[in-house]
This record gives C-alpha cells, sequence and structure tokens, in this order.
RNA sequence: GCCGGUGUGGCAGAGCGGUAUAAUGCCUUCGCCUGCAAAGCGAAUGUUUGGGGGUUCGACUCCCUCCGCCGGCGCCA
C-alpha cells in the first residue's frame, strides 16, 4: 500500500517496521465536550485505514490517546461544579458511543493520560537526564534549541513566530512544558520536581512508548497537529533516546469547513455526531465523508451529504440480483485503496460491483468501509410492503400509492415490481 | 510576517506527463420500462482543468510566479 506521508511530502510504499504487523497512533479527543463531524472525518478515515490493513493480513495494532487532564478540562469542570473525573469520563463515555454509533471500532486499545503519569514522569526525568529539559518555577520544560532537526515536519524552524508565548520562565519562547507545577484540584500529582500535572504533548509519546516502542509506523491526526503537537512529540521522544525517525509515516486529514471555515467548537459552527446521527444514519455518514479523498478540504452542507445519501439508496437498489464476481470490480476497488487510501476512487468501484451485481464484494468491501451496502428491510417496512402489494393487486391503487407516498416522506426508497 | 493546504463540467469529486469521449456520483432533459411513480436500462446537454510564464515532441499533471479560498504559529481532529 502506498501512503503519504507529511514528512516526506511524498506518497511512499508502506514497509512495517516488523513484517506482517502495523503500530498505528492516532491523536484521540480531549473529553471535555461532545464530538463534531470534523472529529468524525478523523476517526472514520482512520477506522477505515486499520480495517483496510487488516483486511489485507496485516496485524495491526491501532492505539488512541484520551487527553482526560487539560486545562480545558479542569476549567469545564470549575465552571459545571463537578470533579474532573466526572467530567473526564462523561464526556470519554459519550465520545465512545458516538464512536461505536458510527461504526468506528477499529482501535485496538484506548489510552487515557491520567493512568500513564509513571510513564510521562519517565519521559521528563529521561529529558532532564539528556540536558534536554530543565526546571523552572513553572514547571519542567523541553528546550528545543538543544534539538537541532524541530522543525522537519511542519518546515517551521522556530525563528520566524510571530506571536509566542514567553514568560513561565521559559529559556525561549519555543521551549513547551513536560510538567506543569501547581495544585490543580483532582488531577495533581507528585513528581520529583513538585507537584503538579503533565503538559499536552507528553502523554502521546509516554503512551507510544509503553505500547510500541521507541519507533513505530504511522501516526495519524488532523492537518492542525502539525505543529506544535506533532513536532513536539517528535522532539521529545527523538532526544530522549536518539533514534531517528520516531515515525516514518505521518497521515494528516483535511478539514470538515462550514461556509468556508474550519469546523470547530471555538467558532461554533460545528454539527454534534449526536446531532447528525438524529437525521442520517451512520452508512450515509460514512459514505459522505469516504466521498472525498482525507487530506482534501470537504465542504460540509446539508446538500452534500443528502447527495450520499441518494447515491447510497440507489446502490442498494442495484444490489439485488447476485451475479457473481466482478473481477474487474474488485481490483478497482483494491487499486484505489492501495493508493493511499483513495476512497473516492474506491467508491466509484463500488458503484460498478453494485451495477455489476457482485453482492459477495459488495458485503467484504462494506465491512472494510464501515458501509452496509445492501438493502435490508426491517419487520415493519416488510410488512408494510406486503400490505401495498396486496392493495396493488386489488388494484386499490389510491391506497397503496398514500402509503407509499408517507414512506417516500418518511426517507424508505419504495419500489414496486410490475403487476 | 513565517509555515502549510487547496483551486478540475450546474454540483460533489477522481485522474497528476501522452488525445479530458474528464472516473464515479448528484442534478437537468428525452426514450424504454411502469397501473402511475421510483429504481433500472439507453441516450442527451455541458466545461475545457484559477491567471501568466517556463521545461518538454507533448502539461490538468513538473518548475517559477501571481491571484482566490482555507488553516497553523505553543488551545484545536
Amino acid at each position: 500500500m502506498d501512503l503519504y506521508s507529511t514528512l516526506s511530502r511524498t506518497v511512499e510504499p508502506l514497509v512495517t517496521r516488523n513484517p506482517g504487523r502495523v503500530y498505528l497512533f492516532v491523536c484521540g479527543p480531549t473529553v471535555y465536550d461532545y464530538s463534531h463531524l470534523g472529529h468524525a472525518r478523523t476517526y472514520i478515515v482512520f477506522d477505515v485505514l486499520a480495517k483496510y490493513l487488516r483486511w489485507t493480513g496485516l496485524e495491526v495494532f491501532y492505539l488512541q490517546n484520551i487527553t482526560d487532564v487539560d486545562d480545558k478540562i479542569i476549567n469545564r469542570a470549575k465552571e459545571e461544579g463537578v470533579p474532573q473525573s466526572v467530567l473526564a469520563r462523561t464526556f470519554e463515555a459519550a465520545y465512545l458511543r458516538d464512536m461505536r454509533s458510527l461504526g468506528i471500532d477499529a482501535v485496538s486499545y484506548h489510552a487515557r493520560a491520567t493512568t500513564h503519569i509513571p510513564e510521562i514522569l519517565s519521559q521528563a526525568e529521561r529529558l532532564l537526564g539528556r540536558g534536554a529539559a530543565y526546571v523552572t518555577e513553572a514547571g519542567v520544560y523541553f528546550d528545543v534549541s538543544t534539538f537541532e532537526r524541530n522543525g522537519e515536519l511542519s518546515g517551521q524552524h522556530g525563528t520566524d513566530r510571530i506571536s509566542r508565548v514567553t514568560g513561565e520562565g521559559k529559556r525561549t519562547p519555543l521551549d513547551f512544558v513536560l510538567w506543569k507545577f501547581g495544585e490543580f484540584g483532582e488531577y495533581t500529582w507528585d513528581s520529583p520536581w513538585g507537584r503538579g500535572r503533565p503538559g499536552w504533548h507528553i502523554e502521546d509519546t509516554a503512551v507510544t512508548e509503553k505500547y510500541f516502542g521507541q519507533q513505530y509506523d504511522i501516526h495519524g491526526g488532523g492537518l492542525d497537529l502539525i505543529f506544535p503537537h506533532h513536532e513536539a512529540e517528535i522532539a521529545q521522544m527523538e532526544s530522549m533516546e536518539g533514534k531517528h525517525p520516531m515515525v516514518r509515516y505521518w497521515m494528516h486529514t483535511g478539514f470538515l469547513t462550514v461556509e468556508g471555515k474550519k469546523m470547530s467548537k471555538s467558532l461554533g459552527n460545528f454539527i454534534t455526531v449526536r446531532d447528525a446521527l438524529k437525521t442520517w444514519n451512520k452508512d450515509v455518514l460514512r459514505y459522505y465523508i469516504l466521498l472525498s479523498h482525507y487530506r482534501s478540504p470537504l465542504q460540509a452542507t446539508e446538500e452534500g451529504i443528502a447527495h450520499a445519501a441518494r447515491a447510497l439508496e440507489h446502490i442498494r437498489a442495484a444490489a439485488k440480483k447476485d451475479a457473481g464476481e466482478d473481477r474487474e470490480g474488485r481490483k478497482a476497488f483494491i487499486d484505489a485503496m492501495e493508493s493511499d487510501l483513495n476512497t473516492p476512487m474506491a467508491l466509484a468501484a463500488v458503484q460498478k460491483l453494485a451495477a455489476n451485481g457482485d453482492i459477495g464484494a459488495l458485503k467484504e468491501f462494506g465491512e472494510i468501509l464501515g458501509i452496509n451496502f445492501l438493502r435490508e428491510a426491517s419487520v415493519p417496512i416488510r410488512v408494510l410492503q406486503e400490505i401495498r402489494a396486496e392493495l396493488r393487486a386489488k388494484k386499490q391503487f389510491e391506497v397503496s400509492d398514500m402509503i407509499r407516498e408517507r414512506m417516500t416522506a418518511a426517507g424508505i426508497t419504495v419500489t414496486d415490481p410490475s403487476l
């Protein structure tokens, strides 16, 4: 399989460090609020990647962190007057529920930041030992000047920034915190340097080192994480043990935009997953998201989702008679997936497979994409259809057409055979 | 300011050095089919790949430059 890596800015063949095995890490959510469709896009993409890699026979260890200690959680908990752990667990549960509702179930293990404090402290300690970090009154900081490869992922090398956080006794504004001193209520731990809590970047390297080791295959996340977050991860991990590269394949998903703007919580232009699922089912949402390439920006519109819903409906309507294997269609699907997870092209192949009646492929590939391409009528719908068939046989079209209209209005596509 | 992404038919969205009959879909129109529809099948309309240079026998595809849009710059999927 070929994948585009942000590190090399090119598409390269996937060669894993251990034959037959892939270590995949994707940045998880900060659990202080509900997930929106922008998050859904990223997690659907990596869900499909993991499922496809497994389908090809690779063993995939898909690890995701859960950021459950962070300023936003601390502040939100204070606002709501609830303990941090209650807030974090509530939204963690909501996140996991939303993901399941979207058919996202490929993650092997979720790692919470708060249950990996010893690993985080161990990394901070080693970085201090290497001279790559220093202690101030505010906390333990990573010294960016000690890492000469800084900026290789983002192209930002640290001399040209217009705004930067200074103060806190940092040697340079670029330095970032590994361990922040203070009392943060419930989520405060002892450390050799003083009580406090972890910085944002270190939990990811702490969990990946624990479960994967110091180097692994693929790291994924949204485009907005390249700088500073992923840059900081590289700096920490590579400084710690000197191994390079920490990760060979860096995959970043493009933004979901609303009226040209990035969907984000701060702009308030988001659609939560739970709200989206009230109107559309997971098959439609996944089809819609996979209809564009994961690195392209995707404009979220009602019309766009409705378009996806119709197209999916047509596939299901076409996929009735089983005509056996469509070798060409199957090859087209696989070729598309091999080519940097080109799901729009893969869906074009699915259209062909449906038109050519390869039910087996639709079922098999549908599992990779997490989309049910085969129509399954529920019992009530089946009963209605039977009643309509009887009415039509008796030529009582007025009633049967009324039922059909109502069903269509309810979003159920009705097709009648000839009398 | 610096760094990065993106710009293809009415719309969504692939292709990225070898004729855009521009994949695939959505929309529109017509025909077949249908009790009538829908779906399906067949057909039609449509733009020429943001602008300008360059490299090349040949560029949507590579390079330069400009323009538009979006994002990052220690909060963010």
